[in-house]
RNA sequence: GGCCCCGUAGCGCAGUUGGUUAGCGCGCCGCCCUGUCACGGCGGAGGCCGCGGGUUCGAGUCCCGUCGGGGUCGCCA
């Protein structure tokens, strides 16, 4: 006999025997009743059973045929009566926190401690719903884009950018490091398939105790090949980020439901700011090298009463303090044709136009007193050939993080990873 | 890492200027309750007050140290 989802019962007919499967999501003994809300993947079910029947206690995983039938005191309007219950795993432990309340109200470290646990309550899991239905909305603008999915190696003998931050691991007896970036990977990829995209796992050692930092987070990388200049690499990043809510919208409208979310507006245009500008806007001195998460802060304000967007570009940051493959603007190569989005006050995306002539590879390092033997294979790879390219690098976490306005990225990772945490 | 704040039952919290048996709500266990839907009622179990030291007749409360957690800043996605 085949399962029944719970969100299919309302259209099944009614009178039929009907199969689920899902968890005791709670029990309600009553004297001449007795009710069980199962839960599913798809969302909570009414069983009703006769009074005294003993079941198995809440997370329990069971199997339930009975017939469908209506009621309008059941709270979808129909519910499953003359039902036969059998556990399907031995009676589950009672959870740390209480899973069937409409919503967890737990600190954080509990909430991570139990995450296995916490993670199927409906509010919570509909937040890693949003993540999956962003990654393919990513995926399917890229793929209708032309774009290749590639995977770079995570075990690399070459720190990407610094060497002060990566971890470092025992590679058969040599040093080698996590991943930091698949910077190198996507750039000399762009020489193969023109256009290329990775989802995959990051890792930074930065002791950033901050709400806002994960040791390793999941990184939506795009890279593409013959570009103008950057501004065509944003304009391809404004219907990436656009194409994610698409995704959601599609594909995740039943948790953007539970979480009771107000998605954002991709504009058209983006609104966008020269970092000259953004500076002058937040009131920092003109000599400043960077935004810091105050001035993002005010960005996102400013954007949000100027422009009415949750999405504001800054371009143009100071070469000096930007990777050394950033491309510097032709016209005043103090600036760099690189950028930032920031979304609701916070930094979501870097990206830029790269350097693409071994040349100036060459004298990017030595400006920068990086030792050449150290990035060789890498910027060797620029005498063979690789077009004007840029690209750019979305932190999932954060932009799940912003978008259900959560006030610690931890909270929408699934399994964190910080400075202090490892397991679970 | 610097600075600020917090560690009391499974979870969320209260605990007065230090005062003797450490409380509340929920959960859990038992009994009861004619359809619940965050069911309801009665009863019960459950705490070395994070850990170590100190001050004191007396410490959950004050002091020092330590471990854990939260926030913030630097930096980043």
């Amino acid at each position: 006999m085949r399962r029944t989802l719970t969100s299919a019962l309302p259209q099944a007919p009614v009178g039929d025997e009907v199969r689920l499967q899902g968890w005791v999501h709670r029990r309600r003994e009553l004297a001449k009743i007795t009710f069980l809300v199962l839960r599913d993947r798809t969302g909570l079910a009414q069983v009703v059973l006769p009074a005294g029947t003993e079941l198995p206690p809440e997370e329990t995983p069971v199997e339930v045929i009975g017939t469908l039938t209506t009621n309008g005191q059941a709270p979808q309007g129909v519910e499953v009566v003359d039902a036969k219950v059998t556990a399907l795993s031995e009676p589950a432990d009672t959870p740390a926190v209480e899973l069937w309340r409409p919503t967890l109200d737990t600190g954080l470290p509990t909430l991570l401690d139990h995450a296995a646990t916490t993670w199927r309550h409906p509010v919570q899991r509909a937040k890693w719903e949003l993540a999956a239905a962003s990654l393919r909305g990513f995926r399917e603008t890229l793929d209708a884009g032309g774009f290749t999915e590639v995977h770079s190696p995570k075990l690399v003998e070459q720190a990407t950018e610094s060497g002060a931050n990566v971890f470092e691991v025992d590679y058969f007896g040599r040093p080698a490091y996590l991943a930091q970036s698949p910077q190198f990977y996507k750039q000399q990829l762009v020489g193969v398939f023109e256009r290329v995209y990775e989802v995959g796992p990051v890792f930074r050692a930065e002791p950033h105790d901050t709400v806002r930092h994960l040791a390793e987070y999941v990184s939506l990388d795009a890279e593409l090949g013959f570009v103008e200049d950057h501004r065509e690499v944003m304009a391809w990043l404004r219907d990436v980020v656009a194409g994610m809510i698409t995704g959601i919208r599609r594909y995740a409208a039943s948790a953007v439901e539970r979480l009771a979310l107000e998605l954002p507006e991709v504009p058209k245009q983006i609104p966008t700011l020269h970092f000259r500008d953004a500076l002058e806007i937040v009131g920092a001195p003109a000599d400043e090298p960077d935004l810091n998460p105050a001035h993002e802060r005010a960005l996102g304000e400013w954007g949000r009463s100027e422009h009415g967007s949750d999405f504001v570009l800054v371009e143009g940051y100071p070469t000096a303090h930007r990777a050394f493959y950033s491309h510097p603007d032709p016209a005043d190569p103090r600036w760099s044709r690189s950028f930032d989005l920031i979304f609701r006050g916070v930094e979501l995306v870097s990206g830029a136009q790269r350097l693409h002539r071994y040349e100036d590879y060459v004298r990017a390092l030595e400006e920068r007193g990086y030792p050449y033997a150290a990035y060789a294979s890498y910027v060797e790879a620029f005498r063979r050939g690789i077009p004007p390219h840029g690209g750019f690098a979305i932190g999932l976490e954060r932009w799940v993080g912003r978008l259900v306005e959560a006030q610690n990225i931890r909270e929408v990772a699934l399994f964190p990873r910080d400075l202090h945490r490892l397991a679970p």
